[in-house]
DNA sequence: GCTGTATGCAGAT
DNA sequence: TCTGCCTACAGCG
């Protein structure tokens, strides 16, 4: 499930597993062999993330590996050294005791500190980094005839947010999604911000995305809690064609940019509402 | 066994 | 707006 929260967690994870560890770097699958045979043997000193781009250090060389899962990459860290390969391993990182195995990455290669810096410089600010600036954003969005859905999928305006986090803060704040961003007033925008913000450090702590307030969770709303699991409760996202679970309308999907699009057309209708759960 | 789909993104058209 | 790509898995015949 890689949003930016899935990176962050895995930094956090690599850091405290691998982190002053000598270790083994390989790559069964082949297509990482070159670069890991340059990092195989060194101390791991760090691990960090920003949006949805991992970045792994090791002692003794200023290249870093960089690490985008796309789609449906998934890095899996696991006790135990002497495991099978099993599937598509790009790349396979080793302490004495612990093992994690890179599947279906989009990118994994090294990259040089100028790089690197170049990479950051082209995405906006990032919720799940302290130093992170929502100004930043909203400079781009303010001005923007384009639909915030798709603005909060752009990665240089904001980054790390994904259509899971798009879906949800949506309807958390009850915005059409086709909205251009220069009718989105500031505070909304900076209502959002702190939302994803607070959404986003929940889906590190607990490495899912959870959206739904405790008011309108399936124990508070008489639903049977496994209706509809995704591994996380949401409000709309995959959830085209059942029922909001605020206002019982119909939730629907379209395509927008070439990604699905989820929302509730009555809690998102853009008209001030008396109803629970919307600022 | 095949097809479709996926929480992403770059590059071509 | 589209195509391709990284890979695994569910659903279907």
């Amino acid at each position: 499930m890689p949003e930016g929260h899935t990176l962050h967690r895995l930094a956090l994870d690599l850091s405290a597993t691998f982190g002053g560890h000598l270790t083994r770097s390989t790559s069964p699958q082949g297509r990482f062999a070159v670069e890991a045979a340059r990092i195989d043997g060194r101390v791991l000193t760090g691990a960090d993330a920003a949006g949805k781009h991992l970045f792994v250090e090791l002692d003794g060389i200023a290249d870093v590996v960089h690490v985008h899962l796309g789609l449906y990459g998934s890095l899996q860290i696991s006790g135990g050294t002497d495991h099978e390969v099993v599937g598509q391993v790009r790349w396979r990182l080793q302490s004495s005791t612990e093992t994690a195995d890179l599947r279906g990455p989009n990118t994994c290669e090294l990259l040089t500190p100028p790089e690197v810096d170049a990479l950051m410089a082209r995405l906006g600010p990032d919720p799940l980094r302290p130093d992170a600036d929502p100004d930043r954003a909203w400079r781009r969005i303010h001005g923007s005839t384009v639909p915030i859905a798709t603005l909060l999928m752009d990665q240089a305006v904001v980054a790390g947010v994904g259509n899971v986090y798009r879906a949800e803060v949506l309807f958390r704040h009850g915005v059409p999604p086709m909205t251009a961003g220069r009718r989105i007033p500031r505070v909304r925008w900076r209502a959002m911000w702190d939302d994803l913000v607070t959404l986003m450090t929940v889906g590190v702590e607990r490495n899912r995305i959870d959206t739904v307030r405790p008011e309108h969770e399936p124990e508070a709303m008489g639903r049977d809690p496994r209706a509809d699991d995704h591994g996380g409760e949401v409000y709309v996202y995959r959830r085209d064609g059942m029922p909001c679970h605020v206002c019982g309308d119909v939730v629907r999907k379209r395509v927008l940019a070439g990604r699905n699009l989820f929302w509730c057309p009555t809690c998102q209708s853009g008209r001030p509402r008396t109803g629970v759960g919307h600022q």
